[in-house]
DNA sequence: CACCAATATTACAATTTCATGACAATGAAT
DNA sequence: ATTCATTGTCATGAAATTGTAATATTGGTG
């Protein structure tokens, strides 16, 4: 699932040039072109972060902000400040109004991005990295989250290491003696054949329904998370 | 409690300048004179905040941020590089790196106040006398109160700095020794199992009547707050 | 096809881990 | 001094997880 990006600018240049640059690294870019609808859009898409022109028609950045922050929806909400304001006064207002950034125009798409992950870093750590993805199996480990697609799955303790392991590791064969050593401990002693069953396990937590077996059986060798057949 | 800052800076007219006029402000100080302090200091003093001057002698600021991460006990706490250099390449490699914000040297003390101010109450909104919220639960850090809903509930001090723990670290996964050791104080010695027993006050107090319990127990790992099931 | 070896599946008992209630110790408030 | 709230620990039962063995199924080979 992709991080979501709502831009609230009046400027048509600076709206497009920052899409194309969120775009292509990968984020969703919604946008508002006031203060109004800036409102309705953060509270009915709930973007993962808001980008907010300082100078607004109707409405102050400023006093977006503080609604975005009065809001239970959208209170959460990260928000970076875009400003032309470069001065301490404004950029001190901005930061006690509660942005958690700002960043001043002109600004680099780099340095827009970097803020922007530093800030998801801090208030979101499971956009910014820490989850592993297979397909459409995610895996976070700060959360200690699995899904397939949008199902969330349960996984006892054993099977979530497995899965991470394979997740970590994909399309790369594990004898199970390998698994043992690695998944439970080089200091455990387990029947191989404890693996089997292990397997299983997440084999029928993982493919809910009928959805594809990701976990390849390689005869006389071992396991491995792949997407061929 | 006041707010820790560690100060890692060569240069004593600065680390005065800066002691004097955070401690104005009711922070608690504690410098150190070179990375290898700093780094010690760090893990042993667990600040609430780091600022890191970009040129140390021997280690590079960079370098130190670099090990604060990558350090379990320090990966969270948030840092702020104070640097004379600000050109763009810089500032985004420090971001990068994982600093939280940088100053740049001039920098007002009233500017990294307000600096500080905003990454505290990005990390840990309480600190910076924040409203915190999840769902439809409220926490007041300065009039100490919780509400679900709009019912106000009462907690004891423990189960209070537990949920708030909770809520500034929301969907986290904490073990009871991570628990234990930033909510009870990391020179107590509890048992771990005690923190069943909080988790069970905090529950009963937080969830009246038949309200959905959002504290997730994550078999072997330990507690999350958290929304879906 | 018939056979063998490897893997899948099931069932079950042992073990871990957690929830809960009770209790004594502590300290603050009256 | 007494009451009340809070806290840490333990004991107990409930629930989830785990390893193993027994049995079924599969795939490859002659």
């Amino acid at each position: 699932m992709k991080t979501r990006i709502l831009l609230i600018e009046d400027d048509e240049n600076i709206t497009e040039l920052v899409r194309y640059n969120l775009e292509r690294s990968n984020y969703v870019v919604d946008t508002a072109m006031d203060g109004e609808e800036g409102l309705m859009r953060a509270s009915e898409e709930a973007p993962d972060l808001i980008l907010l022109d300082w100078m607004l028609p109707n409405l102050s950045g400023l006093e977006i902000c503080r609604r975005l922050r009065r809001s239970p929806e959208t209170a959460n909400v990260p928000i970076i400040m875009l400003t032309a304001r470069a001065d301490e006064p404004d950029r001190i207002r901005g930061l006690e109004t509660g942005a958690d950034d700002y960043v001043t125009k002109p600004f680099s798409p780099k340095e827009l991005i970097a803020r922007i992950q530093a800030v998801l870093r801090r208030v979101r750590p499971a956009l910014a990295g820490q989850k592993l993805s297979f397909e459409d199996i995610s895996l976070d480990n700060v959360s200690h989250r699995v899904m397939r697609g949008d199902v969330l799955i349960h996984l006892g303790p054993t099977e979530y290491r497995l899965l991470r392991h394979f997740m970590e590791n994909p399309g790369r064969v594990f004898s199970r003696e390998q698994l043992l050593d690695s998944v439970w401990g080089h200091d455990v002693y387990v029947e191989p054949r404890t693996v089997d069953v292990h397997i299983r396990r997440l084999r029928k937590a993982i493919n809910v329904n009928g959805l594809t077996d990701y976990i390849r059986t390689v005869r006389s060798a071992g396991y491995a998370l792949d997407s061929r057949r």
